[in-house]
DNA sequence: TAAGAATTATGCTTTTAAACATGCAAATTT
DNA sequence: AAATTTGCATGTTTAAAAGCATAATTCTTA
């Protein structure tokens, strides 16, 4: 799950071993070296391929999550089975303890986008370990903190921008998560014109549409699932009212 | 802000106090001696009229906020000045904490719905006490968690939902949020059209529309602002999907 | 490599909800 | 009490997005 595990136990380097000095450092580095200990003696690594789920809505929550490697896709099954998209991971990011913390069951599920690597830790060990440390506390009120304040925007822009601010604001999304290719303008995420429909409230029909719109107008460039952003000025005016 | 607080220093009885003992006894019963007085000196009360605005989007937070008496929205203004109703207040909750736990400004406003008391307290004073106070700390995880899994599903139940759903399932939440006059009928909220069409999604004249459509069909009665739920099976029932 | 399945593209139709217009009623102000 | 404002009700029109059908393309895999 942190640094030194996945040194060790994992054959990920290069681009992972960049990621982890900086962002892991983040849960990391609160830790004393009994818990760092405790912590490596109860995570476990498993892998899971694309479109695999890791966890289903109304399942009991029991571990903290890590994405490692690959791309997951948090999302919660709609009306006549569409799926809305609620929020995308990538290494080093947790999941999975919402619901746990609200003593609930899971109301979204999780699946990987594409072949994954993911950590897991029991809950109850993330328990205590947050009763010792309030540093850990501080970590996961801050992060539901900035979850929720997103949640609250996104319900008003999904509800009530147009589809095309919508489409705009779901590239956006995917520019600031995953960014760009070494060309500096393609996306490096290869999604399903279906999961950016179900990224940004749409039938898959509309974000074909659209996004052949976009095209249109040279905001974009679409080759297959390789997605060039263009003008993306225009697609921030877009997304902000269009 | 606390039990004793309020019965000494403000002239809110009987009905208050019987809340008190129930909900406010989850934060008051957590602290001891020391951060009870603490809480005594630095909290202040305020008080709202009708459709006053507590805080705005984009304000810095500064204060923790407890309704004490009256009824709070929280809102945000969207596109061509709509507003969506976020969450609803009662007595004795807290708000208005989130966006200090995020470092960011406010995204959405809070706003008294009717005359309303409302006392406040410096979140830096709470950030000390929950250094040190871990069973405060589970208090705001466990807030935020609650929260953040409410606005997941509301994503999803806002933009999948057709209309006689979403009103219904509003009038559902009024029920569960504020409860029935002593007839066990009448909602104990008296809201304007234009309201309940913001809690839901939709424009005013829909939001008219759907209710004399529900009335029609007897599983509501209105009577100006007055609203009688005649048949809450129904009423499920066409949330559910209708 | 060929066959089949899944995904993407595009046009057309239908449905839903927003926008607009108007009338009425209640509440507030003068 | 008259005048004005505000809120509620309802019908009509318009626009947006969903739904459906079909074809082309790409991806799988037998």
């Amino acid at each position: 799950m942190f640094k030194s595990i996945i040194l060790k136990q994992m054959n990920i380097k290069s681009t992972l071993e960049k990621v982890i000095s900086e962002d892991l450092a983040e849960i990391w580095s609160l830790l004393n070296a009994e818990e760092k200990r405790l912590i490596t003696d109860n995570f476990e690594i498993h892998t899971f391929k694309k479109n695999q789920i890791i966890y289903a809505e109304k399942d009991d929550p029991v571990y903290l999550w890590c994405l490692l490697k690959g791309k997951v896709k948090l999302y919660k099954d709609g009306i006549g089975g569409r799926q809305q998209i609620l929020r995308l991971y990538r290494p080093i990011q947790y999941f999975g303890y919402r619901a746990y913390f609200a003593n609930e069951p899971y109301v979204s599920s999780a699946a990987a986008f594409e072949p994954s690597s993911v950590g897991s830790l029991p809950m109850e060990l993330v328990k205590s370990m947050i009763d010792n440390n309030r540093d850990l506390a501080w970590f996961f009120i801050h992060e539901l903190s900035k979850n929720l304040g997103g949640s609250d925007t996104k319900i008003v822009t999904l509800t009530q921008k147009h589809i095309r601010g919508r489409l705009a604001e779901a590239l956006i999304l995917l520019i600031d998560n995953y960014g760009f290719e070494d060309d500096g303008k393609t996306l490096k995420i290869y999604m399903a014109r279906e999961d950016i429909a179900n990224l940004s409230n749409m039938t898959t029909s509309n974000a074909i549409r659209t996004l052949s719109a976009f095209a249109q107008e040279r905001i974009i460039t679409v080759d297959g699932r390789r997605i060039k952003i263009v003008d993306e000025e225009k697609l921030r005016q877009i997304s902000k009212f269009g």
